[in-house]
RNA sequence: GGGAUGGUAGCUCAGUCGGUAGAGCAUCGCACUUUUAAUGCGGUGGUCCCGGGUUCGAGUCCCGGCCAUCCCA
């Protein structure tokens, strides 16, 4: 038989696909008929179970018979104290994880989405011809069976195996049962192996699934509307960020994949809806790293006659609420092994009290060059072209940032940071706004929408002159329409918006933007 | 962009001083009707990431490249 060596695992099961093919054997299956999941059938048995023994607790004398209505076919032995065995017939289907030969019978593992269940095939039950095409499943395949669900003798719920259908045939060896796939550039090209052979894989994004779905049932529970605007549009705008372009060949002219949907979002608060949210894709042309992958979910809401600080209660709400439906607790631990406490309520700091926290309080009172000299001093390259402003930041964003750990709102950022928010009543150097920081990462901003025509057209404008010649040009383009959209007149509104795989990124105590995102950007594989 | 680390069987990993390429799982064969990381016995399986170089001889040393991870910018 196999004398000859076959090198290839994928041309062995090649080769086992046609043998079936040419027995008649339609090898990739179809519908499967009153399929039930491995978690109901284990529900099913206990439940079967429980009743048999208190049957058997309260006749205490033998027990034989049918109960119609649960297709349940139950004996119970004749000593009042011994349990009952019970036998459930159930068809389940699912992929064949592990098999352990004994001769004329096999224990095997069958998984399905909502866990695994043990399967014994036996010689006697099943004939030859049918044992035979049992023991040779290979791991991987996915099959259907039909038995009675058991208890073996070591308590484990099993399902012996009446009969059974191949359901699609794996070509491919499965992943090291014990370890899994653990290369990481493997895990995040091939997800689907990983899924399959990592636990903890599947847990993360039925896991991040479950966050939005949350994200979405707090929002609409308070009147929130979800809408979907453009991706493809024709000036990329609402973000500071270098688009990706593209080319719609039928209107013969350029078009982006949008950095931000915040333009059309206030667009809809123009034409009357009051509180809407949308959960979708950005787009940003810039590099990869830990935290950054090109295209990310983003969460943006945005409610009339609100504010800033309307948009602080709601994200300490979304947030806190999603850990706790999700999570079980308000508190999660960063890869580093820390703490993060996210009850509420939680601190509120102007970035300039931050500011000269850590620069001192003459900081503002500093001349440029005392500035660049400081900053230098803590280590940090500065362009001798920058502004104070532009130190300042520098300083903020390198040595700052990264410290505030515990869910911090820095609130009065410098107005020339923020474009599209409106200017503080008592200070127009500042704007409106707040930045949400937990785990020393920047997880939401949120504004006091500007809502002026006038003013925003300036600032685009000053945004325009100020990014001319950058690789941000594109975004610095001016979007006529939405200012026209303003003229006909925004109410006031609070805004805000949420890096979703940071969130999942905060919750799951995950390292790496790639470990929450299924299909993570990488380089392409071969390269001439 | 810079630095560190890694890439060896389908998967998880060893590989000493430069001297015939190793293990476990998977796979193939045999035995085994309550196993569960089943077990026992016997096999198959390698572009050692790619390209150069040094050497009698390179998985190992040197140079260049690709990909990844981490750190820094």
């Amino acid at each position: 038989m196999a004398t000859v060596s076959v090198v290839d695992q994928r041309l062995q099961r090649l080769a086992t696909l046609e043998k079936l093919l040419a027995a008649g054997v339609n090898p990739f299956g179809g519908r499967v008929e009153d399929r039930i999941s491995t978690a109901a059938a284990r529900d099913m048995f206990q439940e079967s179970e429980q009743l048999a023994m208190e049957e058997v607790a309260i006749a205490s004398s033998p027990v034989t018979g049918i109960m119609p209505a649960l297709g349940v076919a139950m004996t119970a032995a004749p000593a009042p104290l011994t349990l009952p065995e019970i036998e459930v017939s159930a068809v389940l289907a699912g992929r064949v994880m592990t098999m352990r030969l004994m001769g004329k019978s096999i224990f095997a593992d069958l998984r399905d989405e909502t866990g695994r269940m043990q399967l014994y095939a036996q010689k006697n039950v099943l004939g030859e011809e049918a044992f035979a095409a049992f023991k040779a499943l290979d791991l991987g395949d996915w099959v259907s069976v039909r038995g009675q669900i058991f208890k073996t003798r070591a308590g484990e719920v099993t399902l012996r195996v009446q009969s059974f259908d191949l359901q699609s045939k794996a070509l491919r060896p499965m992943p090291e049962k014990w370890h899994g796939l653990t290369d990481v550039e493997q895990r995040y090209r091939q997800r689907y192996v990983d899924l399959i052979g990592n636990d903890d894989a599947r847990r993360l994004f039925r896991l991040r699934a479950e966050m939005i779905r949350q994200i979405r049932d707090v929002l609409a529970a308070k009147g929130f509307m979800e809408v979907e605007t453009p991706m493809l549009q024709p000036i990329p705008g609402g973000a500071a960020a270098r688009p990706f372009k593209t080319f719609y060949n039928a209107l013969d002219c350029p078009m982006y994949l949008r950095i931000a949907p915040e333009l059309y979002l206030k667009r809809l608060l123009v034409g009357g809806f009051e509180k809407v949210f949308e959960v979708n894709r950005n787009f940003r042309n810039e590099g990869l790293s830990r935290r950054h992958n090109p295209e990310f979910t983003m969460l943006e809401i945005y409610q009339a006659f609100g504010d800033c600080r309307t948009m602080m209660e709601l994200v300490e709400e979304l947030v806190t609420t999603v850990a706790q439906r999700t999570l079980g607790t308000l508190e999660v631990t960063n890869p580093d092994g820390k703490l993060i406490n996210l009850q509420r309520p939680w601190r509120r700091v102007t970035y300039a009290e931050l500011v000269t926290e850590k620069m001192g309080a003459g900081w503002y009172e500093l001349s440029r060059e005392a500035k660049q000299e400081a900053a230098r001093a803590l280590g940090l390259k500065v362009d001798g072209s920058w502004n104070d402003q532009e130190i300042t930041h520098e300083i903020y964003e390198k040595t700052i940032e990264s410290t505030l750990l515990q869910p911090t709102f820095v609130t009065r950022l410098p107005a020339e940071l923020v474009p599209l928010a409106k200017r503080c009543a008592d200070d127009p150097a500042v704007v409106d706004v707040f930045e949400l920081e937990i785990n020393g990462q920047e997880i939401a901003p949120g504004y006091s929408e500007l809502n002026d025509p006038v003013e925003q057209r300036r600032r685009f404008e000053a945004q325009a002159t100020r990014v001319h010649g950058t690789v941000d040009e594109e975004s610095g383009t001016v979007d006529e329409d939405f200012l026209t959209a303003l003229e006909f007149g925004m109410p006031p509104a609070g805004g805000m918006g949420m890096g979703i795989d940071r969130l999942v990124m905060l919750l799951t105590g995950s390292a790496s933007i790639r470990d929450v995102i299924l299909f993570p950007q990488l380089r392409p594989e071969k390269s001439a």
